[in-house]
This record gives C-alpha cells, structure tokens and sequence, in this order.
DNA sequence: AAGAAATACTTCGATAGTCAAACTATCTCA
DNA sequence: TGAGATAGTTTGACTATCGAAGTATTTCTT
C-alpha cells in the first residue's frame, strides 16, 4: 500500500478532527448509559475508572491511586469508602509499612473489571471492523501515536 | 489495501483496546491541563465543551443544548449563567417565540472556539503523523466506524 | 536513641455542580 | 377564549470535590 496523491492530508485532518471530538465528547456518556442499563448501575463512570485502575495484578496504594485517577488524597478516601461500602474494593493495610494502605479487589470488583475491559475491547473490535491484518497495524500504530502525543502533553 | 492472512487480528485488539482505554481516560486530563496552563484557566472542561457545542454557526436553543451535553435543563441554565458571566455565552431571547433561549457565543467565546479546534487538529496531526495518504484514508475510516458504533449505543 | 520532620491516609468544613419538582411566561389549538 | 403544552428558571436537597487540620507511623538527624 504506497501510492498517494499531492492532494494533502490535510483535507483529512479536518473531517478527522471533528470525529475525534465528537467521539471524545460521546464515550463518556455510553459508558454511562451502558453502565445504567447493566447489572452495575450503582456506579459512576469515575468508580469504574478507579475499580480498573486498581486492577487485577499488582497492588496499589491510595496515593498511587489518586494520582492516577486525579483525586485528592481526600477524594480518594470517600471514593474508596464507597467502593468497599458497595463491595467493590478491599482495603488492606500494609505489613511492611503500616501507614500505607493497599487496594485489592474483591469477587465482584473482578466481574467488573472484566466486564470493562469486554466494553472496550467490543468498542475495538468496532473500530477495526471489515480490516486487513496490514490495515490494523497502522491503525495501531495510530492509536500509540495519539497516546504517547497525549503523554506527553500531560507531563509538561 | 484488500485483506489477507488466517491470523486473527485478535492479538492486535487487545493491546490496541487497552490503548484505547488509557487514551479515553487521559483525553479529559490533557484537556484540563492544558486548559490550565492557557488563558481560559477559569473554565472547566465541560464549560469549554458547552461552548464548543453551540458553536459558531447556527444558533442552538437551551434546550437542545441540554440534550446534546447531557445536562438537565436546570442544571443547563446555571451552566450557562456562569458562561455568560464569564463572558463567553450571550442570551438571546427569540424574536419568534419568547419563551425559547437563543444561545450564541461572544468575542470571547469564538476565540475558544478556535482554540479548542486548534487543539483537537493537533491532537489528530499527531496522531496522522508518517501516514501516506493510504493510510490516512484507513485510520478515518476507522475513526468513523468507532464514532458510529457509539453513536448506535447511545441511541439504544 | 530521642526528637523533629516527613509520609500516608483520614476527618472536617466549605463549596460547587447536579437533579427533580414547583413555578412563570409564552404559545398552540380547539 | 381558555386548557393544555412548551421553554426556561428558581428552589431545595444531595453529592463529589477540595484544602486544611488531624492522626498514626516511619525515617532522618544528631
């Protein structure tokens, strides 16, 4: 796939920059009637957030946490105590250093995350729909370029 | 661009869908940040999106607007008390119909408008960034692909 | 090893954004 | 003309958030 025009892409970006709003600005709000509709419909948007950043794997703590989500410390302390209060999330304090607390989920805070991680990955498949192998690598490569665009920006 | 090859895309739609997620959840976050640092720290990022949605072109009704950034109507008129006193937002009141509320933006509102355009090309430039026009022509595809995919759920 | 400073989290008080319900003004249509 | 519908606003209650002060624990300093 070479070839190309002298048309510039340029036409493109414009029409491709407005999807791109549009798209940021709907996801939020999918999610949230997705999330009203299913079995999770005590939740936020931001507690699902927070429920898979704490992830499956490695424990966190608060503070990590609250960076990652950008919440106060403060914040964070309700955010937890609704999570644990709905029987999401399990605080465990830690052995090694008592002050720290470590963030687990508990069964149903795992349903969760597997559920979210299925939305998006159907949101994916969406995207790539009717591809190539060679057409989904550039899309991917596409995507990294926009993340890493936007980690930077967000170090700065 | 045809197609090809037994070999699923499916390994690709997991680490792509996974970019996915961090990109959506830090899109919000680059914003807030770089409108911090910018002339607009006053605005939050729903402010700026509230603008954007009216736009510079038609003239959009309260109630429309509510609709299309997902607010109650009462919550819609203190949104847009604050704009207004920020300077942003002018009230029309219709000529035709009184009751309605025409909303338009102030000098100062087109020049966000701008901006927040400026931004999101930039966002796409990056993102478009090495690509033939080939390329280019996928990556819109699939950005509208996941846009319509959105756009079904929301409506369901 | 004792006291001072730093760290991790929590509690508290204040504030801001949100919604639903009641309200006002205006329009439609029968 | 009057009953009902519509567009927007006001009000009251609620919730999430933050910053500041507080508690418990650890680390640093001498």
């Amino acid at each position: 796939m070479k070839k190309n025009s002298e048309t510039a892409p340029a036409v493109h970006y414009r029409t491709a920059s407005q999807t791109l709003i549009d798209l940021l600005a709907n996801a939020v709000w999918v999610e949230e009637g997705a999330l009203k509709r299913g079995p999770f419909a005590a939740l936020t948007v931001r507690d699902v957030h927070t429920i898979y950043a704490i992830s499956m794997y490695e424990e966190k703590t608060a503070s990590q946490l609250a960076r990652m989500v950008h919440l106060s410390p403060s914040a964070m302390t309700t955010a937890i105590d609704r999570l644990v209060q709905k029987g999401y999330v399990e605080r465990r304090r830690s052995k090694s250093d008592r002050r720290v607390v470590k963030l687990g989920l508990t069964h149903q805070g795992r349903i969760l995350y597997r559920a979210h991680q299925a939305f998006h990955l159907k949101m994916t498949q969406a995207m790539f729909h009717g591809f190539s192998d060679d057409a989904a690598g550039i899309l991917e490569k596409a995507l990294d370029n926009l993340k890493n665009y936007l980690q930077d920006l967000l170090k700065e």
